[in-house]
DNA sequence: AAATCGATCAACCGCCTCGTG
DNA sequence: ACACGAGGCGGTTGATCGATT
C-alpha cells in the first residue's frame, strides 16, 4: 500500500513555474496569507501540488529574499554554521534571514564544498579530519570563535540595515539583489510583456528568454542588475493593468502601494503587513536565542 | 559550427515531525 | 495512545547555460 501521494499525480503540473502561475499564487497569498497550502491549488485553480506551491512561495516569491551574490560574510557564516550544525539548512537559513534553505544548500553544494575541498588539498589535511584530538578540539574552538565573530558582524550589519530606511536594505555592492515579491513579479511582467504581446492567453513559458537572452523566469527578474537598462523602471513603466494588481489595498494592508511606489523603494517587506508574518525572524530587532546561541553562550564564546 | 562537458539552480521526491481528533 | 493529514526538511534530479574542444 504505502503512503498515498500528497496530491493527485493525475492533472498535476510539474516543472518550472510560469509567470501566470506566479501571479495567481502571489495574488492568492496576498489575499489569504500564506498557509493552508492544501487548499491553495483548489482555490486558485493552479494545477500544482500544495507542496509545489509552498516551495515556490518560500524559495522564490516570498518577499525579503536575497538571491545570488553571496557575500564573504555570508559565505563564512555558512561554512561555520555548517560545521556546527551539519546539513541542517533550514537551521542555517535562520541565521541568514534573507536566504532560503534551498539557496544555501545549493550554494554549499556548488561552491563551498569545492572551495573547502580545494583548501584541504592545498593544506594536505581536512579542516577537521586527520587532526590529532587535542588539535581538533582547539581547531573546533577556533572555528566556533570565528563563527561567533562572523555571526556578530553579520548581525550588527543586519541591525544597521534594518534600523535605517529601505534604501539601506540594498547591499553596498552595485548589484542589488533585494526584492519584494511584488517587485519580482513586476520585473517579470515587464520582460514578459515585451516578449508576449497577449499576456494572459499567450502564456509565457518557463525559461522564456528575452531578446537580450535573459531568462525571464527562474530568478533573473529578481536579479535584474542595475546595468540592465531593459529592466530599469525608467525605461519600462509597469503595465497599468498589473499596476492595480499589485496595489496592497486589501483588508490586510490599509495603505495602497502602487508598483511605482514599490519600485521606488517605498514598498518593503517590513511595511507589508501581508507578508510580514512570513518573513524570517528579524534579527535586527531581537536576536532569537536559539539552542546554538545558548550553546555559544555556555561555552563562553559570546 | 557542432558536440561535449561542467556548473548552476529551480523543483521534485520521500521521509520526518507535529498538530489534531 | 493512536491514527491521520499537513507542512517542513534534506537529498537528489533534470533543465539550462556558458565554456571548451
Amino acid at each position: 500500500m504505502g503512503r498515498p501521494p500528497c496530491c493527485d499525480k493525475i492533472g498535476v503540473k510539474k516543472g518550472p513555474w510560469t509567470p501566470e502561475e506566479d501571479i495567481i499564487l502571489v495574488s492568492y497569498i496576498q489575499e489569504h496569507g500564506p498557509g493552508n497550502w492544501r487548499s491553495v491549488p483548489t482555490n486558485t485553480g493552479l494545477l500544482r501540488c500544495s507542496k509545489s506551491c509552498r516551495l515556490r512561495w518560500t524559495n522564490y516569491l516570498r518577499p525579503g529574499i536575497k538571491r545570488g551574490n553571496f557575500t564573504e560574510q555570508e559565505e563564512k557564516m555558512i561554512i561555520h554554521l555548517q560545521a556546527l550544525l551539519g546539513n541542517r539548512w533550514a537551521a542555517i537559513a535562520n541565521y541568514l534571514p534573507q536566504r532560503t534553505d534551498n539557496d544555501i544548500k545549493n550554494y554549499w553544494n556548488t561552491h563551498l564544498k569545492k572551495k573547502l575541498k580545494k583548501g584541504e588539498n592545498e593544506n594536505g589535511v581536512s579542516s577537521f579530519q586527520s587532526v590529532p584530538k587535542g588539535q581538533w578540539e582547539r581547531r573546533l574552538q577556533t572555528d566556533i570563535r570565528m563563527a561567533k565573530q562572523a555571526l556578530s558582524e553579520a548581525l550588527s550589519l543586519e541591525k544597521r540595515s534594518f534600523s535605517t530606511d529601505s534604501e539601506d536594505l540594498k547591499p553596498s555592492q552595485g548589484t542589488s539583489t533585494y526584492a519584494s515579491s511584488a517587485e519580482n513579479i513586476s520585473r517579470l511582467l515587464q520582460n514578459w510583456m515585451k516578449t508576449t504581446p497577449e499576456p494572459v492567453t499567450g502564456g509565457g513559458g518557463a525559461g522564456h528568454r528575452t531578446e537580450s537572452g535573459e531568462t525571464v523566469t527562474q530568478g533573473s527578474f529578481i536579479n535584474g542588475s542595475s546595468s540592465d537598462g531593459a529592466l530599469s523602471d525608467e525605461t519600462t513603466p509597469p503595465h497599468q493593468g498589473f499596476g492595480s494588481f499589485f496595489s496592497f489595498s486589501n483588508k490586510s494592508c490599509h495603505e495602497s502601494v502602487s508598483v511605482e511606489q514599490q519600485n521606488a523603494g517605498l514598498m518593503t517587506p517590513e511595511n507589508s503587513i501581508v507578508f510580514q508574518d512570513e518573513n524570517k525572524p528579524n534579527l535586527g530587532d531581537q536576536v532569537p536565542l536559539t539552542l546554538i546561541d545558548k550553546w555559544l553562550l555556555d561555552v563562553g564564546l559570546f
